[in-house]
DNA sequence: CTGAAAGCGCTAACAC
DNA sequence: GTGTTAGCGCTTTCAG
């Protein structure tokens, strides 16, 4: 690969005429611009992004952490995140946490390091106090996620709202026993969630018991265990708010096999309005959720806090969902 | 963020000195090395990627490239490289093609600009002869795809085989009209697989009809679609390899609810083996793929080109699948 | 309009 | 053991 010395060389000028005609600098004659741009598209040249960026102290990346990719929330996260970015310009580096504080943290090292220009935490694992610092070295923001002294931009939705309508509806089909399920991360959006899901007993004046309450809630796998913990119950809840799609295709497949009826014997309600709603026999009625608007919204936050190099500030911007009824419930 | 030279400084030594403890080199005395140490932690120092990587002239990043990041074989497929180069010390850059040859050269792009050490591709959709001159940058590597001109280290397996188990296990099920799905990039990969069925089909004396060849299979929705145009055909094949589970998935959900009966009218097969082939009634049967296998071969692979400086060549990796048989067949 | 020179932060010869 | 110096490839003053 030519440097922009040779293509100088070549040209028989400096490499400051090159270096503006590559940024598109004006005071250069017609002429040597021409010749230049000859020279570039012959040689095939193209700059180095080290050099460039190192001068320029900024890299156009950004780093968005997940628990995992491979999770379809995630997925189309990502997806939108990534989209969003590249059309302005931006990389987006994917960093998974697997739950793991120190994942997070290696994540946020690249930040110091000068690796990446902003953080998109699409989770939180560590307690605030320990990200905080990091904001000294570039603006930080929550995605899809909640805490309530993170002074950062934060790109939610009303989970509490959520959790509240989800269980307000099982409550309405004539439910009185109604477990929950979060996922391994105890994150504040899910406390929220579940606050919405204790309000909206409590105003039927009914109670949840401790074991019909299930963590570890993330995949259909995951789906499969749950429904064995609540199949071996003495007293079982006859509603689950399960907080995720895939746990509640999983559980619906099991809970049909042990011959429960479905609605009827145990109704599940799930999260995120994910296509595999669709092909389950019964269909999940589910929370839909703006993940494309929720990725788009981010990206643009940060991008004016990057490009705006002003220190990040609390703000919440929190999108709408919509309850989506269909036959698991 | 404090330099290397402040450090320096303030230990009053040279910046020599600062550097070689931070790569661990011998021949620094223990007094300064410890006086050193303890600076970098108070001042909580941390070199400059840019800085460094410019002078070591690499990055310590792959690029792989999906045509989206949003399906589940991809996600794992993406999982399973990122968790194996993150053990090495590297970093990966996710690329979506949307099956778009323009930002799959946006991507080749990033190896002309040192923006990354090599590329696995994880999809194709380039000619191959678009391709060959970036091998120049840095090593190029192929992931779950094939191409027979493409002088690279392929890590596939034997899509022929897989083909051809799928399709001669419908028709010892007794199916005569068998159709086939492709995804929207018409990959040699697929081809191979195509290939198989084919063989299949000729050893038992069938022929596919052109109708029973679908193509945009990626999604449940592409399902969807699916089943709705071979519904109304008049000729309607018996048996469907739709070398994809979540497409299996949607077509078995419209089928049962146009009450085919599935397998005895429809049976299908999918492709990967992935967990809806387990919640969908009836489940899937399924060709097994060792997803996270082809990650870490793949991985290591690029790096061992990578870091011996060596010209890649061709060689083929080809890992095993397997027929998974449950209800859908 | 154009070029010389400084410098982004780091590592590695090379000398002492 | 340690420091001086050059240089990775680029952009940007500043002077002409």
């Amino acid at each position: 690969m030519p440097t922009i010395d040779e293509i100088a060389k070549i040209c028989k000028v400096s490499k400051t005429t090159v270096s503006r005609v590559l940024n598109n600098h004006p005071y250069v004659s017609e002429e040597k611009r021409k010749k230049i741009l000859d020279v570039i598209k012959e040689l095939d040249y193209s700059p180095n992004y080290l050099a460039k960026h190192l001068r320029a102290r900024k890299t156009r990346t950004l780093a968005l952490s997940v628990p995992t990719v491979d999770h379809p929330f995630f997925g189309q996260l990502i997806k939108g995140i990534s989209n969003e970015a590249f059309q302005k310009g931006y990389k987006v580096l994917i960093c998974q946490t697997f739950y793991k504080k120190k994942n997070e943290l290696e994540m946020m090292s690249l930040l110091k390091n000068k690796e990446i220009d902003g953080v998109i935490l699409g989770a939180l694992e560590n307690e605030w106090p320990t990200i905080e610092p990091y904001l000294a070295y570039g603006p930080i923001l929550l995605c899809n996620e909640y805490h309530e002294n993170a002074s950062i931009p934060i790109i939610c939705y009303d989970e509490f709202e959520a959790g509240y309508k989800a269980v307000k509806h099982l409550i309405e089909k004539g439910h009185q026993k109604i477990g929950f399920c979060f996922d391994t991360s105890y994150s504040q959006a899910q406390g929220q969630r579940m606050k919405g899901f204790l309000k909206a007993l409590s105003e039927a004046n009914l109670q949840v018991k401790e074991e019909w309450i299930f963590d570890g809630a993330f995949t259909i796998k995951d789906g499969f265990n749950i429904f064995n913990k609540l199949h071996n119950l003495n007293e079982k809840p006859t509603a689950l708010f399960t907080g995720n799609d895939q746990v509640a295709a999983g559980i619906i497949k099991k809970a049909i096999l042990n011959d429960y009826k479905v609605p009827e014997d145990l109704a599940i309600i799930g999260y995120d309005n994910q296509l595999i709603c669709q092909v389950t026999a019964p269909t999940i009625t589910t929370i839909g959720i703006p993940i494309i608007e929720l990725g788009n919204q981010s990206v643009q936050k940060i991008l004016s806090y990057i490009e705006q190099g002003e220190e990040v500030k609390r703000e919440m911007i929190q999108l709408p969902t919509k309850l989506i009824v269909r036959e698991s419930t």
